[in-house]
This record gives structure tokens, sequence and C-alpha cells, in this order.
DNA sequence: GTCTATACTAGGATAGAC
DNA sequence: GTCTATCCTAGTATAGAC
């Protein structure tokens, strides 16, 4: 049964996803993963062959929300619009997705020894495309003359934040979990911050 | 010669902060941190007991820096000031202690499993302050209406992220490292983004 | 296709010579 | 106080029964 099979694959995957993002790469134990999957390890050795190929599996079920997120800059040509709509698809991927966000931050801290090139091609592209965009809306003066890539670095950083220093925000804000309203509050308030700092005008906005 | 036991052990600490930020905790063999200090493996035990002990030191031994940015709170009372100049010292500290930043970007990400608790108090009694002083200002009207916790974490993630994700800044600028004016930029660029974003009075502040 | 039982090795830790 | 040689556990990986 092949259903079987796709499915135990899956279970594994997000078992491996959530504790490579809580222990690391290094730190994680394959015993865990096939516990936390409900299998015998041998499984998760009989789908993944090994355990670095197991977790270049996460890293690449992981990239898609993220990949995601910077749509706005495809699809949009406001500034105003565009830079909300991507914080707060940003902050949603780390609300929804707390580990894919761990397990990328952690790999990207370590110098990205096992990203895919063609993946971290896609985030260069991505890259690439949004910094343009970024700069053509300066160029038309809709927006203050800021460094585009810095601005992106401030963007990135401050969304991920919350998923890769949850513990960190759970302590100082005194919640165990934040809550839906917590993270609107910090969407609003980063979208502010960023539209009114980098002098972009107010337009009509969805509100999402 | 309590001399040499000062030396080495200093050696250790410098070799083990530089590893444990490179590979995390986990992954960092203390054969290589040993070579790298350029002394016997044993030598490290000798001194430190155990690899976690070792890191317990390396955290305790890197917390100095990063305490010691928040002091623009203690020292003065206007928000332009005191904002811009922690911001500066943060991008100083991800700038001049890059190892200091990832080992504990690692540790907070995985929970602080290692963080002792006299640390943690001082982290947060610190926030106390420097969110106290924010609203202070809020209240007197010198500001605009921000959630001081938020403001905080976005100071910090867009700060740190100079150093702790400096892979992939070095990708996307196509620089291997950045330079002091790349630095200057940061800053400049930051502190523009989060005074005129929080509606901050611009004040006579020294060119720092 | 699944899993139990086992082989193998890396790497943390230490005993004991100098 | 220093370091060489060795121990031993933990954890990856697999052989082979079901």
């Amino acid at each position: 049964m092949a259903k079987i099979r796709e499915r135990n694959r899956e279970l594994i995957i997000q078992a491996a996803s959530e504790i490579f993002a809580a222990q690391g790469f290094a730190a994680t134990k394959t015993v865990d993963i096939a516990e936390q999957a409900g299998l015998p390890k041998a499984n998760v050795y009989y789908y993944f062959k090994s355990k670095k190929n197991l977790y270049r599996s996460v890293i690449v079920s992981v990239i898609e929300p993220l990949l995601q997120a910077a749509t706005p800059f495809y699809q949009d040509d406001d500034p105003a619009t565009v830079l909300e709509q991507y914080i707060r698809a940003k902050i949603r991927v780390s609300q929804q997705h707390p580990s894919a966000s761990k397990v990328f931050a952690s790999e990207i801290m370590h110098g990205a020894p096992h990203l895919p090139d063609d993946i971290a091609a896609q985030m260069m592209e991505q890259t690439r495309v949004s910094s343009h965009k970024i700069q053509s809306w300066i160029d038309r003066g809709l927006m203050d003359p800021v460094d585009p890539h810095h601005l992106l670095f401030t963007i990135w950083a401050s969304t991920q934040t919350y998923a890769d220093f949850d513990w960190q925000i759970s302590r100082v804000t005194g919640k165990d979990k934040m809550t839906q309203r917590d993270y609107d509050i910090a969407a609003d308030q980063l979208t502010r911050l960023i539209l009114k700092g980098c002098g972009v005008q107010a337009t009509q906005t969805s509100d999402a």
C-alpha cells in the first residue's frame, strides 16, 4: 500500500521538523523522531536512509510557506499595500509555522551547510525582485530613499523573531503563548513602524 | 604558575565561543575546541570538567557586552538620544562580538536550557527598565503610543540579525564581510526608521 | 513493507604517567 | 599542573527475521 508509505513519510517529516526546530540538527536523536512519529526507529532509516537525508527533506518541506510569503511583491505595485501584506504574511508564517522558521534560522545561522542550491537560488531571486521593486518606489518618490537590502533585513528579522525567539518573547510578555490578538498587535505595530519610518504614503488597503 | 592557568582558560573560552557559535553546542567536538586553542583535549576537561560546564562558562563570558549595550537607557532620558545610542550600541555588539551574539541566539532559540537564572533575571530587569522608560516617553507625548515590548523586539531582532544571519546578509549584499561603512549605513538607516516610525522628535544628538 | 536485535563508531570523559 | 593513552556510553545505521 503506497498510501501507508506516504502517510508514514509525512508523519516522520512532521515529527522531525518539530524536534529539529526545538533541539537543532546535531542534538536531535533519531529515536526521538521515531517516538514522536509513533514508529520504530528503523522505519525512519527505511524511509529516509540517513539522518542527514531526513534533515534535507525537512528543509525542503518547510521552505514552501517561507517562500510563499513573498507573493505580495509579485501581485501589487503600491508600496503601502505590498509592504503591509508582506509583513502580515511573514508574521503569519511565524505564527503558523514556527518549526519551519526555526529550522531555517538555525540552518542559516550555521552557514546553511545543508541548504540545497536551488532553494538558496530561489530565495536570492525573490530578494532581487523585492529589492528592485523597493528601489523603483524610491525612484518614483513613493517612499524615502532607504537601502532596500537593509529594509528587507529589518523586516525579515523583526517578523521571524516571533517564531525564532519565542522563549524570550514569552518571558518578557509573561504569556506562555501569544494569542491571535498578540500577533495582530505585533503585525499592526510593525506595519505602522515600517510604513511611517520609510515615509510611505498611506493608501486604501484591504483590512487584512 | 597561576598565570598559565588564567591564560589557558582564556584561550579555551575564546576558542569555544567561536566554535559553539559556528556549529552549535551539540555539533561541537571538544577536540576541535582544544585544537583551536592549541592545547590537548584533556586540558579542556582539566580546566572545565565537562563540555556542558565549558559551555556555561562561555555563556557567562559572552553576556557582558550584550548586557552592556543597554546602558543608554540608564544614562539619558531623551527618546531620540537613547534610542539612537541603543541601536548603535546593539549594532556595534553584532559587529564586534558576532560569536557572543550567535551563541546567545542559539541558546534562546532552543529555550535557554543552559542560561543561568541570574543572567536571565538581569536581562529581564533591563527589559523592565527599558520598557518603562519608553512608556514614560509615550505618556509625556514624546513619541507615538507604541507597545514598548514589541518595539524592543523589533530593535533586538533587527540589530542582532547582522551577527546571527551574516551568511544571508553576505549572500544578499554579495560581500564576503561587511565593512565599517556597511555597519554605519545599517545603523543610520535603522535609527532613522525607528525614530521616524515611532514619531520621535529629532533632538540634538552626538554624531556617534 | 515492517520492525527487532545488533553492529559499529564518534566522541565525551578519565586514569595515571610524566 | 600537564598531557597520553584508553575507556565507555550514546547514538547512527543495518542485517535479517517476520
